[in-house]
Formats: structure tokens, sequence, C-alpha cells
DNA sequence: CGGACGGGTTACGAAACTGTTACGGGGCGG
DNA sequence: CCGCCCCGTAACAGTTTCGTAACCCGTCCG
């Protein structure tokens, strides 16, 4: 079953968030400070309800570490706010939130975004699967990448655009396809950055890495030597 | 030019849109309600920009209609949603929705997502099916060419010129019409360009090179031979 | 028989593309 | 505050691809 880390600092908040959603079967986390939300982050959960206010680490803060990490900028996050002028800037900030509520909360509201954020998570294909390529093995939900049986690190930008030839392997994908795709549609990035990202990539594959073929002037394609 | 429609009940983001897209070179319709919308729809714009909050007729119900209608079916159409929560609906519904922006509406991410809707219609937006002629295979997608099931590199142009071949099969083409095809019409490439790429995939072909015949004074014409 | 046409081939310089390295900025962790 | 890592850009070098021109051949005439 799916689990949902709770974060706020009132307690009457968060028993009650939990008790709702246990009721409906979700496993629940709770954290009342951003610090530990950050530590029960990392277990990865597939959902996290955050307060904007909160002391020492506020809500904007939290999100802005969990986008760093590798490991957790994925993870969907719904804020909760009590001025609705807050509303503006989580809409505004590009801090990849989901979604938000208002307090005080409405239950049946509540559990009608987090079925939305599933849904949306399970019909946008969002569930990521392990690929393997060749030798290449691809584990999306851990940011792991083993090549040949090791595990080997990519930072984010090279596991994305790996990841992405990999979901295509055998097509030949455009520079501008990557750049749409993995920096988004309304990206300021050269496309010669395509190439630097390839090239680490390569390296990184090591006795592999003529899995990644070049098609002058068409793209790049992922495929196992034949 | 391509034709953009622009609906929404709210006169000034209708103007401040419309005058965004005619300053990029676009042609603008605009409709205030749903409508209008289904009415100037009729005409197969390019691309429809529609707002989801309207009176009497929504922007679901639009887009049903549209894509009830055979004439419409296939126009993309892009969201502007005022609630994130919205945002949810529009992926979660499978109504072929494009893409989605969220109000207040920021110009250059606007007009980065119409480029990117047409970008995507343009090369990926077909999709490009194998063809086969004799025992050529041609793989658009993967950007490959079988010859008797090896695999030959062909570069661009080349591989450009054969698949136009291929994909009419057995009909006689100009060197014009190839120019116009692949060349661009605007291109300024003395027509005997063609003579040599036709030289080098017949040189590819290998024990294959007849299926490209040339038909004095016309042009050229691929099939396998009787 | 000579010449005009159309087309096949080859050679070559220019242009287009890509691989790689180096550098600067920004963010995070110590 | 310092140092490290990730990322985007620029610059340089090495290839490949492309477009033309040139030359050659066969055919179809008068």
């Amino acid at each position: 079953m799916q689990t949902i880390l709770v974060v706020d600092d009132d307690k009457d908040i968060v028993d009650l968030v939990r008790y709702n959603l246990r009721k409906e079967g979700f496993t629940v986390l709770t954290a009342r400070n951003g610090v530990d939300a950050l530590e029960l982050a990392s277990q990865r959960p597939d959902l996290i309800i955050l307060d904007v206010m909160m002391p020492e680490m506020n809500g904007w803060e939290v999100v802005k570490k969990l986008k760093a990490g590798a490991r957790t900028s994925t993870i969907p996050v719904v804020f909760l706010t009590a001025k609705s002028s807050e509303v503006d800037e989580v809409l505004g900030l590009e801090l990849g939130a989901e979604d938000y509520l208002v307090k005080p909360i409405s239950i049946p509201k509540l559990l009608a975004r987090v079925r939305a954020v599933f849904r949306k998570r399970t019909s946008a294909g969002t569930v990521r699967e392990n690929i393997a390529v060749g030798a290449v093995e691809i584990l999306p939900e851990q940011h792991l990448v083993m090549i040949g049986g090791r595990e080997v690190f990519f930072p984010r930008k090279e596991f994305e655009v790996l990841l992405y030839l990999a979901e295509r392997e055998g097509k030949a994908v455009s520079r501008e396809t990557l750049l749409d795709a993995i920096w988004g549609s309304d990206a300021h990035v050269v496309d010669r950055t395509v190439d630097v990202h390839i090239a680490k990539i390569r390296d990184k594959l090591g006795a592999h890495s003529d899995y990644v073929e070049t098609i002058k002037g068409v793209g790049y394609r992922l495929r196992p030597p034949a």
C-alpha cells in the first residue's frame, strides 16, 4: 500500500489527517518539523503532505531540500496553508508543488486531493519501472544505475537523459525532444548541453559506452551493440 | 501561418494572449464562450487554447464536443486553469489535453508551450511506420535501414530520400518534387545534387541497387525488380 | 559521323556536426 | 567561510556530410 508522510507542527492536525488516511488504507508517517520530515522523506514515501508554516524550517525550505536530493526530488508534495495569500506563492514558486489545501482542513477534500495525486501518478505513467538495456540496468525508484552488476551513481540530469533514452531503446531521439522532455519546453538551454551530458553518460558507461549511438544530424539512440 | 483559437471569458486575457501570439506571427481567432468556440473550431485551427472555467459551457464540455466531432477531434488543446487542483483533472481525464497553463499566465511560458506543441506535432506527432520495399526495410523511428536483414547506415539526406521514395513505392518522383520535400521549397540547390544522393543510395543498396530505377526525363522510382 | 541530352561517378573544398575539455556560477555540506 | 559537485556554456579540434563541378558514357537524332 502507498505511504504518505504528513508534516505539521500542530499535533491535532497530524492526528486528524493520520487517522483519516489510515482509515483509507494508507501507511502514514508523521513528522512535527522540517528536520524530521527530511529524515523520513529518505524512505521515499509516495506523497508528502507538508505544512507551510513551521518553526525553524518552513515548508519552502523543506521542499527545496527535497527537490535537491536525488532520491527525493520526484516525490509529489501537497502543501497545507492557513492563509489563502500563501496559495499564490505555492503556485508562483515553481517548486513542483503538486497541490495545496487551505486550513481548516476538509477531510473529504483532503482525500480527494490525495486520490487525485495517485490517479495522476498512475495515469500519467509516472510509475517508473525498472529498465534493462543490455548490461545496463536502471532503477528509477531508487535513482540507481547498475552497469554490469556494479552500482554507478548518476547525477540527476544524466540519470534522466539515460532513463529517457532507455525507455525508448533503439529509437532515435533528437536533442530537441530531450530538451523538451527533461529540461522542459520553456527551458533556456542550448542544445549542445545535451552533448555534454551524453559524453558524461558514455564516460560512466565505461566499456559499454557504445550503447549510446550518435546519429549525425538527428540525435542519439540507446541500445546494446549487435 | 498557423492558426490558434483562444477561448476565455476574460477579455483582458484574450487580448493579452492574442497580442502576443500575433506578435509571434500566428493567426489568432478568439471566442468568449464555449458555443462560439465550437463554431470557430470548425475552421480547424492548428491549436486551441481553452479556459477551463467559463459560464454556461465550461472547458470540459467544449473538449468533449471537440473530440466527438470528426473534423475537430485531432486538434491539440492547451488548457488554461486558475487553480492547480484542476490540473489533476486535466491530466486525469484522458481528454487528449496536450498541455496546460496555470494562471496568472506567463507569456514566455505560453509561447514556449505553443511552440512545443507545434514541434511535437511536426516531428513526433505523426507515427512513422516502418516500410518494407522488397528486401529493403526502413525504420524511421530508429533511423535505421535494413538491407537483406543487414543493418546499413544512411546519412540524413540519403535516408530521407530513400524514405520518401519508399513511401511512394512504384511511383515516379521528379527531382523537383524531391528537392521540395526534402530540401525545402526555399532551398538553393542544383537538381543534379539529387543524382549524387541517388548514386550513394544505390551504392549502399549493393546487390539491390536496381531497386532504384531511373526514368529518363522524369525522375526516379523505387520498387523491387519484377 | 558529330552533337545534343540526360544521367552516372568521382573528387574536393566548405559547411555542418559532434566529442571533449575547460571554466564559471550556484548550491550544499562541512 | 571553504571546498566539492552538478550544470550550462564556450571554444577548439576532428569527422562526416553535402553540394558542385567536371568528366565520361550511351542514346538519339539529323
